[in-house]
DNA sequence: ACGCAAAACTAACGGATATTAGTTTTTTAT
DNA sequence: ATAAAAAACTAATATCCGTTAGTTTTGCGT
């Protein structure tokens, strides 16, 4: 009866997504069921199946283009001229507005990997490793430097990657404080420490 | 046949929150089945209700056990003699501690609770909210006694809770660094910065 | 206006789930 | 040793799930 309800240049099954990321989001993706996806969307449970091939597929649609987004955001910042401190600054800077932006599909993607079936689970770890591996680098490097302190490189990037991971919860406080400000907020914390 | 195995000073049902918390994390609250639990401890599935009253009540147990230590622990700092700054190094040293020594039942706590049912979600919700507020009110006064930068204080309190957080991820470099090593690099992070 | 493809629908299947009821075995207390 | 209580078991129920099959409706190109 109803129809699907697609956007300006977007297909059905952008606008499928786009529910499955809110309605993960907020009951998880085990907890979702196909019906309520699709009464969410207006439409019977197997009329989706016109426009996706599977549940699990969503899930991994979501993940990796997540997963690339940041992938691609790291190539673009370890080719520009910036020193290491500065990379990493323009890392945290992405961060946070991917968070502000994109926030279901981020949060899902952070807390619903482990639903991926194989190989797609080992794909998205391996592509998140890959990540975090490059930013310890540039930590690394930053220390060889004397740019930065001399910390556990891995411990830093864990430290940089979970607090900006943490803005999760900042959603209900979003309008008391522009992007900038917090962006500029998270570096200076992060960078500069909170104590003066 | 087999009979649930029980810790010295810890009852049965003591025995089975344990195993919960260790599948909830691996898999889930949602994706764990009470089949899988009981094939875990070497029992059948009904067995488990003559020590439970039901699947909810394991997660309520484990989160709010999780929340009372935290609240604790800060009614503890609140009443020490330690200024504003010593007061968030020593909540801050407590998270990385609890973290290492209750994995999975700070895992679950941080990632299931939106499963819990009313009233009890709401309940955890308020006991977050208020233990966020403390800190938050830590460290406005820590800025306006001029020890700490002035930066905005929930998003400060945000970065903190979620870097803590974060080490749920450093599980598999555990034997790599002693505790001592990872609480003085989270809390010279977080309270000094990064950067020389 | 008409035909065809896209996309909606209804009905249904096989399987998994939490939990209850009722029964048997095991442990405990006297 | 024996009775009572605790805790295991088997069987079963009602519900929900993802997905498929088959059918009807919708809407676009001609």
């Amino acid at each position: 009866m109803a129809k699907i309800k697609v956007a300006t240049h977007g297909s059905k099954k952008d606008a499928i997504l786009k529910k499955a990321a809110s309605l993960f989001r907020k009951k998880g993706f085990a907890s979702s069921s196909m019906r309520e996806l699709a009464e969410s969307i207006g439409v019977e449970a197997p009329s989706l199946y016109n426009h996706i091939g599977s549940k699990s597929e969503l899930l991994q649609d979501i993940c990796f283009k997540v997963a690339n987004d940041f992938t691609l955001q790291l190539r673009e910042v370890e080719s520009s001229a910036a020193g290491n401190t500065g990379k990493i600054e323009q890392l945290i800077r992405f961060h946070v507005r991917m968070m502000l932006q994109s926030f279901d599909e981020v949060y899902v993607s952070n807390h619903e990997w482990k639903h991926l079936k194989e190989p797609h689970l080992s794909n998205f770890l391996a592509q998140r490793k890959l990540y975090e591996g490059k930013l310890v680098q540039l930590i690394r490097e930053g220390i060889t430097e004397k740019e930065l302190k001399n910390l556990h490189p891995h411990v830093a990037a864990l430290t940089i990657l979970s607090a900006v991971r943490g803005l999760e919860f900042w959603q209900r406080h979003k309008k008391d404080i522009s992007t900038d400000v917090l962006e500029n907020n998270m570096v200076q914390h992060l960078l500069n420490g909170l104590t003066i």
